[in-house]
DNA sequence: CATTTTCAATTACAAGCGTAATCTGTAATT
DNA sequence: AATTACAGATTACGCTTGTAATTGAAAATG
């Protein structure tokens, strides 16, 4: 079952940190989000039977961390938009990126650094 | 208005070849889809309606053509991904499809010539 | 123990989406 | 002119999503 973007909102808090209450995760979303408590409390409710977070028993209150990887999880996002836009493959985005003037000089050179780096490692 | 997922298979044939006919579409999707042709005919409407594409009469059919660029759509699809996932940045996503070890000699290969030409036209 | 408070769970509801059947208008055919 | 055929338009319908109110249950308090 795929997470849905307000979900992942929520997934973030719980990525950053762990485990937390909802209250916390309340607080924290207050901060950029205007979302109402109820609302919150269904997002987390819906991760739960998604099975992307546990949710355990603190007291009187739940305790919540993720189940799903944030590593795994921006994988597959990244993978599904590279098949159906780019191909399947890398370069082709950094292209696209490149010919649309939006790589950075952090970019670049960060760029150069890695595949320097694995150009070494390589053989 | 954003362009859901179905409708961007549809927009992927008009983009390959344009203008098409309702049937010209239809005929490309049933190599790798099994709508029906309705649910295409409505792919197409819904497509009018955000003005992604046009129609132009041509006797007694339209002929469909986008008015949506590619390059633009895959741009801001990307852009949404990088924001959302890799703090708008390219060089983060590459990292992790590296660290993943998912970047194919063919990538490696095209990155690193790109990189290249970029340093070059740069200064 | 009865009452209030506090969380979580359930239910709600409109909008968008995937998928398609049905209707309608105009052109072709008898 | 009446009938048929066909392309596009309208309507449909169940599901997910964003957003939240309401209900229910457990804990704290009087």
């Amino acid at each position: 079952m795929p997470i849905s973007d307000a979900e992942s909102v929520v997934m973030d808090v719980l990525w950053r940190k762990s485990p937390q209450s909802a209250e916390d995760v309340v607080a924290v979303l207050a901060q950029s989000t205007d979302w109402q408590e109820p609302t919150i409390k269904t997002l987390l409710n819906r991760l739960l039977k998604k099975d992307a977070i546990s949710a355990e028993r603190d007291g009187k209150r739940y305790l919540y961390r993720p189940l799903l990887k944030r590593a795994d999880y921006v994988h597959s996002e990244s993978k599904s938009l590279l098949d159906r836009l780019f191909d399947g493959r890398v370069a082709p985005l950094v292209a696209h990126f490149s010919e649309r003037r939006k790589l950075s000089k952090k970019d670049l050179a960060e760029l150069k650094r890695l595949i320097e780096e694995l150009d070494h490692d390589d053989a």
